[in-house]
This record gives C-alpha cells, structure tokens and sequence, in this order.
DNA sequence: TGTACATCAGTGAACGCGCGTTCACTGATGTAC
DNA sequence: TGTACATCAGTGAACGCGCGTTCACTGATGTAC
C-alpha cells in the first residue's frame, strides 16, 4: 500500500518510460505477499518459515527482508492486504444490488465461496489470533475495519424493503449477527461441510429479515406464554 | 497415552493405600496440561515452547516428555481434554432446563462467559485450526464432538415447546445456525467487546425461534439453489 | 548512439540463538522379607 | 517394625538442528554526457 509500484524515480526521468526497476520490484513484493499468504495460512505464524515462504516466492531470503523488513513485519503487510480486499467482498456483494432476497443468495454464495477457499479460511483465523493475542496496533486496525464493514452492512440494510428493525434487534445488531452467523458458518463449513448447505445462510438470515420486516409490532415478547409449567429457570 | 491416575499398581498391593506416587504423577501432568493451555492460547502452537510450558507448570522440562512425549502429542491430549470440557458445557447448559426463553438467556450467559475466558476462546481457535491444517485424526475427532453437540442441542430444540421446524429450517439445520452464530458472536465480541451485549445472542435466537414457531404455514422463500459439489477441497 | 559511472533490487553463505528432544542420573516411594 | 533392594517419576545439562536475520557482494537497470 505505501509502496507505489511505478514513479518514484528519484532521477526526475521521463514519467512514461516503463522503469522496469520498479516493475520488478513490485512483481517481487507480489510473488512474496502472495507466497506469504499460503505459508502463514497453511503452517500458522509460529511454524511457518521465512525460508519456504522465499522459496515458493521463487526469491532469495534476502529479498524478503529486503521488501519487508522481517517475518512479523511481512504478516502486518499481509494482513493490511487481506483486509482490504475483505472489506471490499463483503461490502461490494452487499451493495451489489437492492433487493432483498438477491442480497442473501448473493451472501450465501458469498459463504460458499469463503469457506471453500481453505487458505482464505485458515489466515482469516490466524489473522484473529494474531491481533487478540498481540494488542497492539493490529488489534485495533482489525476491530476498526470490521467496525466499518458492520456499519457498511447496516446502511444497506437500512435502505432494504424492509427497515423497521424489529422490537428484537436494531438494525445495526442485525449487522452485527448477520456478520457473527456468517463467521461462525463458514468455521462449521469447513469442519463439516455437510452440516452448512450453501443456501442455509440465505435462509437463516431470510428467517431473521423477514421477522423484523412482519413482526414491528406484534410479539414484543417472544416467548409469549406459551410455557407449560415452569416460572423460574 | 491413556495414563489413569490411579490403580495401574503393578505389585497388587492395598488397593485402598494413598498411593503417593501416583497422586504425584496425576498431579504433575495436570499441571503441564493447564500451562499448556496458557501457553498454547497466548502464543500459538508454532510459538509455543516446552520449555515455557514446563516453567509455568513447575516442573523440569523432562517431565513434560515423561508425561506426554513430544510437543504434538502434548497438544493433543490438552485438545482431548478440552474438546471434552467443551461438550459437557454445551450440552449441559442446554439441558439444564426445559422452558423456552430460559434457555436462550442462558446460553446467552453461556456466550459472554465463553467469549470473556481469553484463553478458552483462544485455544478454541487454536485447536479449530490445528484440526483444520492437518487433516488427521484429530480433525475427524473434533467434527464429530462438533456433530454430537449439535445432534445434543437439535434433540433438546425438538423438545421445546416450539417443535416445528419451520418452512426454512429444519431443526438440525437451526441447531446449526445456533452454534455457528455462538461461535461467530463469540469471535465479534473478542474483537469488538461493545457491539455483542450480553442479551444479542439471546435475543437473535429468540427471534429465529419465534419465527420457526410463528410461521410454519408462511413459505415466502423461493431460495434453494444449492450448488453441486463445492465441499472440501 | 556509445561509453562510463551510479544506483539499487536481488543474492545466499554465514551467524548465532532458541528450540525440541534425549538420557544418564537422583532420590523418594513402594515392595520383600 | 526394620532393613535391603527395586521401581520409577522427576531432573536438567547437553545436543544438534532449523530458524530469523545479516551483510558483503552481484549485475541488471538507470543516468550523465
């Protein structure tokens, strides 16, 4: 993101010339984001290895300190990159069209595509961990974009068919488990994926917008009286 | 290894004597699996060091390798260990009593103190992925505790007094939309304390419960296009 | 255009540290008589 | 009970390997004239 991969040039050079200096620099930076990718996700930040990630980059060990500076600093460059292309999937595929059953299929499918992708999957994971354990700045940065995308989510879903928000949950709650269910589905997916048919998200998330659209005003309660003996738990 | 902590006396001698030795020896090894529990939450498995482990458990690092064997199988008997902590909690909460709205409050109860445990909700995450990475026994274990908990919890949905499935789910899938929202609150709130109150688990499944129950003859719901193949790759 | 020089992305052998693991040993506990 | 011996949980120094990191070097690319 900080590194531009063309102009730069600090000779002041004719700005439409190809500089294949900074071609190659960013096809490198690249190849090693990429590789790092696999690496982390499939072996976890402890036991991944500068040396593979190197080799399957195709560069030298030293390129990779070269660009990033060390393995933690390569994990931040890559988690800064992952995120933004999350955020950018889940808030286009939301805002992809108005309505309301489209944008659930469009969810699901959404679902389908992120659990099935493993190494997308298991550095999704390593990426939470990583900033729980580790407080600093990466925790915040983490929290902060899923803060946006949730945000992101309920403006969508504000400007639905159906905006009332339901005596349950207010529309920004309704971000935050639509957001929670689909986490939490893509994890059972990819331990069972028999138990999470693509279409169960749509549905459960069909279930939850179509109580909040029909229910604004009955049911304020809703487990109403129909308990058959016990008062207390 | 499945090494009891009492009996195993080769000798036959008073079957009802202390036995220190074996007192001993049960008491270390619990030692060095709650330390690994720390350690492996707070640092990750690749991170991790036996010798930290040993450290905080009070013993040399050769009691470890006593104990267990190695680094791996030490892993795996704390995930053993916990996975089944883990089913027992579950199922038992939901068990614990027969009426509707209860049960959700109480597994909302269930959630902040699962989501405010920072080592068990790391460890989980932990052990999620380790299963994921290296697809052998331990993987197939941890989905099948997976599927026994949500077999236990659609049983329990069955009994409540809201039985219909509903048109969009049928109660193993809603059993499922149930852990994996647990799991995915779970996650949010970790990050984002704020945004996941204590009453939102509750009150999304109290939605979901009461739609199941109030519209069983409503089929508004035209989505069941569920791709072909698409599991695991 | 051609030549000389400057720049700098990329290289990989080498270093030293920390790790997982081993194993000869210790001594408290158990057993035999 | 007391004594001699056996057992075995626990110890920790030592080993060797693999890791993250460094840095003197290479050579292709860019620049000056």
């Amino acid at each position: 993101m900080s590194d531009n991969s063309e102009g730069d040039t600090p000779g002041r050079a004719n700005p439409a010339r190809p500089n294949r200096r900074a071609e190659g620099k960013a096809r490198t930076r690249e190849a090693v984001l990429s590789a790092a990718g696999t690496v982390f996700a499939e072996r976890g930040y402890g036991s991944a290895s500068v040396e593979e990630i190197a080799r399957q980059a195709g560069v030298a060990i030293g390129s990779v300190y070269a660009h990033f500076g060390g393995k933690q600093a390569l994990f931040a460059a890559l988690i800064a990159r992952t995120t933004a292309d999350n955020l950018d999937g889940a808030t286009g595929t939301l805002a992809e069209g108005p309505d309301d059953q489209g944008m659930l299929d469009r969810l699901g499918a959404q679902l389908a595509e992120t659990a099935d992708d493993r190494v997308r999957a298991l550095l999704d994971a390593e990426t939470w961990l990583y900033a729980i354990r580790n407080d600093d700045e990466l925790a915040t940065a983490l929290a902060d974009d899923d803060r946006r995308t949730r945000a992101s989510i309920a403006r969508i879903l504000a400007e639905q068919p159906a905006p009332e928000p339901g005596p349950l949950l207010s529309t920004e709650e309704l971000a935050t488990v639509l957001t929670g269910l689909f986490h939490g589905l893509v994890r059972q997916r990819r331990m069972d994926p028999g138990s999470v048919p693509d279409s169960l998200f749509g549905r459960a998330m069909g279930l939850v917008n179509a109580l909040t659209a029909h229910h604004t005003d009955a049911a304020p309660d809703p487990a109403d009286g129909r308990k058959p003996g016990s008062t207390a738990d």
